[in-house]
DNA sequence: CGAAAACTTGACCAACCGGTCAAAAGTCAG
DNA sequence: CTGACTTTTGACCGGTTGGTCAAGTTTTCG
């Protein structure tokens, strides 16, 4: 039994260097992909095309096209909800949701791809991620709800049931990415014009800071 | 020249008793289907066992799997789009906001297939309706859009952009349907609790009337 | 009834796509 | 430089899927 041969890939090897460049230039172009087609309309033709390598290559480095698609929302989802493990409850609560909702808007901006991966992977019933979401993602948001719930007992936000209204952050700031053909459609050029994030942004500010402050 | 033959199907021909039984049939199985595969996960096979006939026979009725796709979008469009045609200049503009968010998250509740539908093609780049959204729903939303300019220049709304309003009704009143499965992961069983759909409803209404409310 | 038109279907096809494989090319430690 | 190991690729395979077709069955209507 020779102990020196290993089966690599799988295994906890540490990655080579070409194995790292080319591991990130695939996640990338992964991403990319997923979220303009979904899993089932992206090829791995596409995303081996993006990455300048061929599909053999490709699968070299992932064995199968789940594998990509699992790794790449695994990677993207702990950035993804960084804001909302940062929401602490400590200081004004108010200012606290202000930056929360703020940085949740920034992200949808600077990385649609993101939402949209996440947007299309949920829609279709997060047969991926499904288990994370009843696990960490329920834990992150009962914790955060009671942070929530806490501010309101305290008479420090307007009553409001937390959950919803973290749902309604959420979907408040993440419609400018999933939906933005829609509102290109409607709002034409004007959404390229430099200030138009910074608009939308005061726009769902100020009617969600609005409906919990305390008055 | 026989002028009598005519090519049926796509002619103006009106449909005879049959057509018209197997179109509703068809365009029934194939909500339920591309809603919950999307267009390029959605497969004709699908779509003809949903409807009980053969595979050829469904494309005797629609020649090709994008004209289904099509069809039911159209269809589906009107009945959604009902509410926000229903919104009107007089009355109290709380009040006709109130009830056009009511109606919204009515039929997400109700219909959460056409939500996810249209979800689903407006976060794929809107390909099939991109002319439409542009056209017929961009003159909707200006004309919805002024007569609540107008409210708000009179003082009857709080200062409030009315496209960013729009769009953020949309958000809130369509999540429910659209991201379903992360809702139930967090909220558990009582998401089925009779009920729920009423307290989403009074949390989303509460936060959107308070915000737009003259004070 | 009878025949034309409408409807239905099994068999089939070509394109596409996820994945394999064996062999070539490149990398790198000693 | 050399040989072991890693990386890359062209050719290929089998299953799926959108769509066709010719032949059969049912409906409609004079």
């Amino acid at each position: 039994m020779d102990v020196t041969v290993n089966t690599r890939k799988d295994a906890g090897d540490k990655p080579t260097r070409i194995q790292e460049i080319n591991r990130r230039i695939i996640l990338e172009a992964a991403l990319d992909v997923f979220s303009a087609y979904g899993f089932r309309g992206s090829t791995i033709d596409q995303i081996a095309e993006k990455s300048g390598m061929s599909k053999p290559n490709l699968l070299y480095y992932f064995k199968r096209k789940q594998d990509i698609y699992v790794a790449v929302l695994e990677e993207t989802l702990e950035e993804w909800l960084q804001p909302l493990h940062d929401l602490k409850p400590d200081g004004d609560p108010v200012e606290e949701l202000r930056r929360y909702i703020s940085r949740k808007i920034d992200m949808s901006a600077k990385r649609p791809e993101a939402s949209r991966l996440f947007a299309n992977e949920i829609l279709h019933g997060a047969p991926a991620i499904k288990s994370f979401l009843g696990t960490s993602l329920k834990k992150l948001v009962d914790e955060k709800a009671s942070v929530i719930r806490q501010w309101v007992s305290e008479g420090r936000l307007a009553p409001i049931d937390p959950y919803h209204l973290i749902f309604m952050i959420w979907a408040t700031t993440q419609h400018y990415a999933d939906f933005d053909v829609q509102v290109r459609a409607i709002l034409g050029a004007q959404v390229d014009r430099t200030g138009f994030a910074e608009q939308s942004a005061q726009a769902v500010l100020s009617l969600i800071l609005n409906g919990i402050k305390v008055r």
